[in-house]
DNA sequence: GTCTATAAGCCGATAGAC
DNA sequence: GTCTATCGGCTTATAGAC
């Protein structure tokens, strides 16, 4: 009888590697390394992962799902309530500033990395950003706003700008701005003024 | 007497290098790569940057150099406004977006590329970043707001998002969300109000 | 563990200006 | 001829891949 596989080996092969990623970037973390973190033979990676760009699509795929069910979660928490749909959005990502090891998107860096990247891994990230800004476009749409897409424009801003942050250390405080200024852009467009934005003064 | 040095070699060498690790990123652009497009030999190269480390920090140098210099003709030509200031700040940002080659900030970029870098290039990018989130903690000290340091907050939120959004296509209303959303939390924090945030109704 | 490609950095060779 | 800016091949380390 041949010696069987090891279940699980391919899960704690993108465990370690997901750790090196994130922390240090793709291109700053060599195959070697990952070999050596997770105490396995090179043939047993390769055989899971038959290139670098296999193992870093996994590791952005799996970024990914984990980030949309995230998303998932408190946007069906808060079924029929776009506005507190969109807040919660924002606030979902502002409660991990701070967060050890929280540094940022993985699917962004990576495209700082590889602005160019056509391959599996670059339309894993660019497909994320793209449902993601979606997904915040048509909580706007229901809003029931005049301009919805000015709403889309606001929230997206400050969902780039807190990911941003993220990926330095950042304060607590700036997670709050964001789920504030993001509140007052929505409640501000439910308020139905002209434009969605502008907190024009009285009737 | 010897032969004489070729003027502006080393500025030539540094614009190649400095559209190449724009463009595509610090680690993807070998050393080899900027003499070819520079059409020089390693040598001049080498001469006028002993490393890769010194191009580098050369680089950020001088895009560092440009970012202040745009910043603070902006402020200085709205001086004792800080309100418009403010806004100015962003818009020289926001302006900057759609335009040809524009892939957001270097200095940013490299630090999700170096997320560790304490090494010269990693100085100049978290000192700018610093005076860069000092200059407009000043300004909003400067409105007579009860709460500067949410302004503060909410428009470096803003600033990072435009960046982080200019990284990628982006469209030009992005720049418009941005200038809209700075003008509004600036108003409404000299208009008095409580905190400083709040759009509140009229008086 | 080995093999190949490519990176950074170095050094002998070449090319002008006196 | 000599002196030095500049050039192109060379060395060593490290990457990905098998």
């Amino acid at each position: 009888m041949p010696r069987r596989p090891v279940a699980g080996s391919r899960e704690r092969i993108l465990d370690v590697a997901t750790a090196l990623f994130y922390a240090r970037g793709v291109r700053a973390v060599g195959m070697s390394e990952v070999v050596d973190a997770a105490g396995c033979g090179k043939n047993l990676l390769y055989g899971h992962f038959p290139s670098k760009a296999d193992l870093v699509a996994a590791y952005l795929e799996r970024f990914r799902e984990r980030r949309e069910a995230a998303a998932e979660r408190v946007v069906r928490e808060r079924d029929g309530d776009p506005a507190a749909q969109l807040v919660a959005l924002v606030a979902e990502v502002a409660g991990r500033i701070g967060t050890p090891g929280f540094r940022g998107c993985a699917l962004r860096h990576y495209l700082v990395e590889f602005p160019d990247a056509d391959d599996a891994a670059g339309r894993i990230a660019r497909g994320y950003l793209q449902d993601s800004r979606t997904r915040v476009a048509d909580l706007a749409s229901h809003l029931g706003t005049a301009d919805p897409d000015g709403v889309t424009e606001r929230v997206w801003l400050v969902v780039e700008g807190l990911y941003a942050s993220a990926a330095r250390p950042a304060d607590r405080s700036t997670g709050r701005a964001a789920v504030a200024l993001v509140t007052e852009t929505v409640e501000s467009a439910v308020r139905g003024r002209r434009q969605a934005n502008g907190c024009s003064t009285k009737s």
